[in-house]
DNA sequence: ACAAGGATCCTCT
DNA sequence: GAGGATCCTTGTT
């Protein structure tokens, strides 16, 4: 449990990433969040940031696996994305929800009193994430441990993304731990 | 330099 | 269930 997630573990197929971060948890300082929901985002996947080519966003999901893709979402919520697979190859796993585990008070802080990390935008708040975190390496200030896997690991088509191209709205890539 | 829009969340009806 | 918040990123002039 207390294992910190390596490089290694993202440099592999970004589905299979997502898959395997549910029940992990993410630690900042005292504040524990266990990851409930992920989303894969993958080359040649058309929902993907990176699918209309580089720009200063997105450049961290080319990077090395294992670093931090933050960026800003509707002018107001901080979205946490780890890059996966090997550099050159842009791909990241989209952190949708989560549960706190450890440092209820200081998320009631930064949540205007609420707990509850269902939907991107909490978890990156939970977390005191700004756009500064984007392109950083997990190890510094923010790292993953391993957790228990949970029971069973529902899909689902992911969520706003109804630009994309019909085959990869419909794909199942969004993994839900239930139980 | 400008305009449009976004991998969302909260409040109010 | 509808609508507003809010500001960065991007592509275009």
């Amino acid at each position: 449990m207390l294992e910190p997630l390596s490089a290694h573990f993202f440099d592999r197929d970004t589905r299979s990433v997502a898959r395997d971060l549910l029940g992990c948890v993410l630690v900042r300082e005292e504040v524990q969040v266990r990851i409930l929901e992920a989303e894969a985002y993958f080359p040649g996947d058309s929902a993907n940031h990176a699918a209309r080519g580089r720009t200063p966003r997105n450049a961290p999901m080319w990077g090395p696996p294992g670093h931090l893709y933050v960026y800003l979402c509707y002018g107001i919520h901080t979205l946490l994305n780890l890059v996966t697979e090997a550099e050159g190859r842009p791909a990241a796993v989209l952190i949708r929800a989560g549960e706190v585990v450890t440092g209820h008070d200081t998320v009631r802080s930064r949540r205007g009193g609420r707990l509850d990390l269902i939907g991107p935008g909490k978890v990156g708040q939970a977390l005191g994430l700004d756009l500064g975190w984007s392109g950083r390496p997990l190890g510094q200030g923010l790292r993953v441990v391993r957790g228990p896997a949970p029971p069973e690991v529902r899909t689902a088509p992911r969520v706003g993304i109804d630009a994309a191209d019909p085959a990869d709205v419909a794909a199942c890539w969004r993994y839900i731990a239930a139980g």
